[in-house]
DNA sequence: TCATTAATGTTATAACATAACATGTTGGCA
DNA sequence: TGCCAACATGTTATGTTATAACATTAATGA
């Protein structure tokens, strides 16, 4: 796994700075971050992985919320709506966003020997996509970047 | 729906093109493109759009084909691997390819409006996202790039 | 021909996601 | 204060997408 990786930072303080971030959005836009939405929230930057909705709910059961489906999906898609959550198409499964703001895409490197994934970004408006997107006058609202493939540490331990 | 766009080129010679690259391709390779891959791959270029899984099946199940899930399943995934077709991940379902190749990267732009997807293409090893991946000794093996949206089309008559 | 591999058939179930409606909570305002 | 409106949550049921596992059949080639 990515132990060296997950060294490199201080995972406590950069998930508590996400949370505060979170809150002060939500506070300035009007929005509730709700006990579920937070439990949520935190089970991500906890986990520090791509979850499954189902083990969101699982996480959610143990806390003693309730656990049905549209739970979850709710939270995580308030989540995702305000930027502070990603979707991993490819695995159907869910990320907490490190660095959300509106003027970068997020890019998303998967790597299937490790599961780790990395969240790069890239500019808004003067990335490849977008130009190509303009060409056609195409007006994109969603934009997924995900590239499934072998980190640095996997192929050097190969 | 986009009935300009389908009458700019003539969909029949090129629905016959790509199913002859697709037999020389096979033949190529020592790869079989049995009936189910074929009936799979032929109606995936009739309709000229995505379509899911399940609906694939229901045409395996009329031209008389065994209708279980994975046959159909296996057939998309033979026929994606060999790149003739791509899976949309944000909408679950599958597309064929009118210009495969492997040196280049799909990218599809989804209407949202009118559900017609464009498939465009940007060149591999030299776009962002493989220098972006190349920056941290990323090893790619498959990139998926979709943009959500409105197209020129349905912006116009809005 | 017979062993091997590849492909297909089939049953069952896993994994992911939402519709629809009931209930509770909050905040504003008459 | 009491009521309404909007939002959030609870709950049941079901829809949709995908694969595991094993049996059977077809093609290939020593």
């Amino acid at each position: 796994m990515n132990l060296i990786k997950k060294s490199l930072h201080d995972h406590n303080s950069c998930r508590q700075k996400v949370m505060e971030a979170a809150k002060l959005y939500c506070e300035e836009k009007n929005l509730k971050l709700t006990p579920v939405r937070e439990a949520v929230l935190n089970m991500l930057l906890n986990e520090h992985q791509a979850l499954g909705a189902y083990e969101i709910l699982e996480g959610l059961r143990i806390s003693g919320f309730s656990a049905q489906p549209p739970v979850a999906y709710r939270a995580l898609n308030f989540l995702k709506d305000i930027g502070f959550v990603h979707k991993i198409e490819q695995l159907n499964s869910y990320i907490a966003c490190y660095h959300p703001d509106t003027t970068h895409s997020p890019v998303f490197l998967i790597c299937q020997s490790c599961n780790d994934i990395t969240e790069k970004s890239i500019d808004r408006h003067e990335d490849e996509f977008n130009l190509l997107a303009n060409e056609t006058g195409f007006e994109i609202t969603n934009l997924v970047l995900e590239a499934k493939g072998t980190c640095q540490a996997c192929l050097a331990s190969a």
